[in-house]
DNA sequence: GCGATTTAGCGTCAGGTTTA
DNA sequence: TAAACCTGACGCTAAATCGC
């Protein structure tokens, strides 16, 4: 049996989109030929959309980077970045379909999967998905790898979009991707309209995710039992989700299925067991906090106001930076003193950070009106070289006509004399009874043959010197 | 290498403004 | 109107830089 297949280990140049559309067609191919096993390889760009180590996320850093380069320089992206709005935030309604879809395509690792036909005009197919078995909260170990695989159900339809029953986990976790955003992200990730915004976002929640692979498993534990550090999470699925569909359609359920990896490799405290895991991460966070100076603990007390919310201390410094005006009635004057202390050093940071914002961004002001400053200097420059030369064009002109004008006058008056004295020599050679009739001189400055072709030579030609010296040369011959 | 200087960040105070 | 907020000013500390 042929069977439709795609490995691109001996495509070191290929391209994600290559890549990306590489794969679909193969998918598509193999689900178009009914019953075959199709084997899947990448090697290449895919996998740099795997969010599993602190390498991972500087390719998708690096990734997103580039698109943000090609975002800038198109303006279209400025649609395309609402666009993906509306995408990102339909995609947090469609984010289980993308989980159970996890493992389709995996780096250095083989997809089998055997297609069925359907009578409702849907392929069913199974898929060995490659997933994680380990719970080490190390962030630099792979996520993916050494894993015992779980058989999920996948069923691709006409329309293209995809149905994934995890049948390891939930049985009613099956959910669809909308084939109207797979198709209208996948149309911008193509063109690259990205725009800085959006890629502002992807940044703002990898930098995040960034700081919590940087953490030792303890403070990686009470970082996950954080509600406000969870919706963290949770924004960084959807807009990383957004990502990297954006970038390969196929490669997000990898990238899910790591990030969801990524928050159950630590205690949920949502669980049965969640209660001591609690407690326990309670008392790390507690530490941690005793551990450093007071000042320094209140600051950090401030950074995050629900860690540790369990204790009545906590509890008063959580309604101190809550801004409930209740609660200091009972406070003595040390009390009060202390928590507007702390308000005021919270009240400062944000201050300064400010204040460190609107600096920059007279710098940055600065220095592109700088830039236009020089670029509208140049301009007039060249503006005044060209009224320069208009100015100096317009001097010439009115000196030729000048000019032509004398000639006239010098020509008109030389014509006047040669002709007198042509006159006068006729009427002595008439009286003297001169055989020659014709006196040559006279005839070759006749006014009838040569005063107009010296005019017109003059007026066509403009150029003045020439025709003066000529003008001046026939006036001289004729006087 | 070492002391002096610069820079950045922080906590605190004070005074004006805003809010409930 | 008290409490909260905002921000300039001041002093302190640690790190970076510079000159010898």
């Amino acid at each position: 049996m042929t069977l439709p297949s795609y490995d691109d280990s001996n495509l070191p140049t290929t391209t994600m989109a290559e890549e990306v559309n590489a794969v679909n067609a193969a998918i598509v191919a193999a689900v178009a030929a009914g019953d075959s096993t199709a084997s899947f390889t990448t090697q290449h760009h895919l996998d740099a959309l795997r969010i599993d180590s602190l390498e991972a996320i500087e390719n998708l850093v690096s990734a997103s980077a580039r698109l943000k380069r090609a975002a800038e320089d198109d303006e279209e992206a400025i649609e395309d970045s609402v666009k993906l709005r509306k995408l990102q935030e339909d995609l947090n309604n469609n984010t289980n379909a993308a989980a159970q879809a996890s493992g389709i395509i995996s780096n250095n690792s083989s997809l089998n999967a055997s297609a069925h036909n359907s009578p409702s005009h849907t392929t069913s197919v199974e898929v060995q998905i490659p997933t994680v078995a380990s719970e080490d909260t190390n962030m630099d170990a792979p996520l993916v790898e050494e894993a015992a695989p779980i058989t999920a159900e996948t069923t691709i339809t006409e329309s293209t979009s995809v149905v994934v029953k995890d049948t390891t986990t939930t049985a009613d976790a099956a959910a669809r991707v909308s084939p109207a955003i797979h198709e209208a992200i996948t149309s911008a990730a193509k063109t690259n309209h990205l725009s800085a915004t959006f890629h502002s976002s992807i940044m703002a929640d990898l930098e995040r995710i960034h700081q919590v692979a940087k953490m030792d498993p303890a403070q990686m534990a009470s970082f996950s039992t954080n509600p406000n550090n969870q919706a963290t999470l949770e924004q960084l699925t959807s807009s990383a989700l957004a990502s990297a569909l954006a970038q390969s359609p196929l490669a997000v359920s990898t990238l899910h299925s790591n990030l969801q990896q990524l928050q159950h490799s630590t205690p949920q405290p949502e669980t049965t067991t969640a209660t001591t895991t609690q407690q326990q991460q309670d008392a790390a966070v507690q530490g941690i906090i005793a551990s450093i100076p007071v000042t320094t603990a209140a600051s950090a007390v401030a950074a995050e106001p629900d860690a540790g919310n369990d204790s009545a201390s906590s509890q008063d410094e959580d309604e101190t930076l809550s801004g409930k005006r209740t609660s200091s009635r009972n406070m003595t004057n040390d009390e009060r003193r202390q928590r507007r202390l702390l308000r005021n050093r919270v009240a400062a940071k944000e201050c300064r950070k400010k204040k460190k914002a609107y600096v920059n961004e007279l710098q940055d002001t600065c220095a592109r009106l700088q830039e236009e400053n020089a670029r509208l200097l140049r301009e007039n420059e060249e503006l005044n070289a060209k009224i320069t030369l208009g100015a100096m064009r317009i001097d010439e002109n009115v000196r030729l006509i000048k000019e032509v004008e004398e000639l006239n006058a010098k020509l008109t008056l030389g014509v006047m004399t040669v002709g007198a004295a042509a006159h006068a020599h006729a009427h002595v050679h008439e009286h003297e009874h001169v055989q020659d009739p014709v006196d040559v001189s006279v005839a070759e400055v006749s006014p009838k043959e040569d005063q107009p072709d010296v005019v017109v030579a003059v007026e066509e030609t403009q150029q003045p010197q020439v025709g003066a010296q000529e003008v001046e040369g026939i006036a001289t011959e004729a006087v």
